[in-house]
DNA sequence: CCCGTCTATAACCGTTTTGTAACCGGCACG
DNA sequence: CGTGCCGGTTACAAAACGGTTATAGACGGG
């Protein structure tokens, strides 16, 4: 699933970016309206992230070019009390929009549900190698075993693992988007969970084959 | 989709009616707060369109009023300035407001996006395996048996449930669909109603084969 | 106005999930 | 060697979850 995500702000563009990379999307990136309806053009998005206040052409102009040419869903995001730029944004055919500052949990629910609503949602399940994972089931299949029910914690962590599969993913990192914000000394939590995943998808937890340990950097998930 | 405009001033109701027919909708107008609720009760509308300024009934009364029996979406008419206005139309459960002067197509993006949120854009599809859905007379069938009387909530769970027939629906989301916005915490209620469901619709409440439970993810409708 | 139905709210229980702490062993380092 | 850090493991407590039952209020039809 490619998304655009456009924004002059670069911390805020990347952190979006990283946000939806972790989600499992591919994700490319614009500063201004003109790159961005160049990269719209070229690389066709299935939706697209558009921030409002942008110099030179803003988003309201980008926003209506894109309509112009295709229905992919859009969100719009806004700054708080700006309620004209919202009625605008609606009315120029943006399908949601974000009030900043938002989470990216929040963004990642919203996308999710815009995604749901156009009828786009992952056809198949997000895998790789022998990994299925069944986001809405809450579980994972292991080759042609038995799905596995995970847990909210499990489910997130392994998706985690899933969208960066075959390449470790930082013990912080991991922190952040499992649980939110957090004390990254609390590493306690990621051990349990770790240990607690390898038991339900493991053969041998006590050898893992899949959920390898990087040790002094974090976790990765090997796929053949 | 059937929408109830109710303003005193009779410009305006015609401005939005005619807005309203445009765009493909089926309209019905009211003057004051009375006739309004009247036509409600008749007609059940699918949206409706309010001003609080109005003689007689006030738009709150008619707001409160409708609320008692339904969370059809209101959007209400405010004059701008008028903050406290505002503040108790969302309290007595208003989906969303314009303020005084609006155009046509602001009137329009707003209905649209709540009629999105609503998740009322298309019609659900009645029936799925051994289940079929009687919208007009709240009933269900269960294979061959006799039809079983559901309430209003019982119905919308159910429908909900079987839009997504075999696939689990977060909680979430059934909490939106049924009650329209509400706390997350409020998860008692689903709860509640998953449990009177299944004391009509299933042969052995106790364990559920149709009506099942996606622990730590919602709820799921078995189709064979 | 009364009565039956429907809905909201609370409480209880057993189970699952999550958070916290302690301990173990390997390993690097002085 | 001893020490400290790291990751794995075990154990247990706290919190959340889901099912159930009970009760009170709201609603709607006579």
């Amino acid at each position: 699933m490619k998304m655009l995500v456009v924004d002059d702000d670069r911390d805020l563009r990347e952190l979006i970016g990283f946000t939806l990379t972790q989600a499992g999307y591919l994700v490319m990136k614009a500063a201004d309206g003109l790159a961005a309806l160049r990269t719209f053009e070229s690389e066709s998005p299935d939706l697209v992230v558009l921030d409002i206040n942008m110099p030179g052409a803003s988003g309201f102009q980008v926003c209506e070019a894109i309509r112009k040419r295709s229905r992919v869903p859009v969100i719009m995001l806004t700054v708080r009390g700006e309620e004209e730029d919202l009625v605008r944004a609606l009315e120029l055919g943006a399908d949601d929009y974000l009030t900043k500052p938002f989470s990216p949990r929040t963004l990642l629910a919203r996308i999710k549900a815009l995604l749901r609503r156009a009828g786009m949602e992952n056809p198949t399940p997000l895998a790789a190698g022998r990994v299925a994972l069944d986001i809405d089931e809450h579980t994972v299949r292991i080759g042609n075993s038995d799905p596995v029910r995970l847990t909210k914690l499990e489910l997130r962590l392994l998706q985690m693992l899933l969208a960066n599969a075959g390449h470790t993913v930082s013990s912080d990192r991991l922190l952040i988007q499992v649980w939110g914000h957090r004390n990254s000394a609390d590493r306690q939590l990621l051990k349990q969970l770790v240990h607690r995943l390898r038991q339900k998808i493991e053969a041998d937890p006590a050898t893992p084959q899949l959920l390898q340990t990087a040790a002094g950097a974090g976790y990765k998930l090997i796929v053949d």
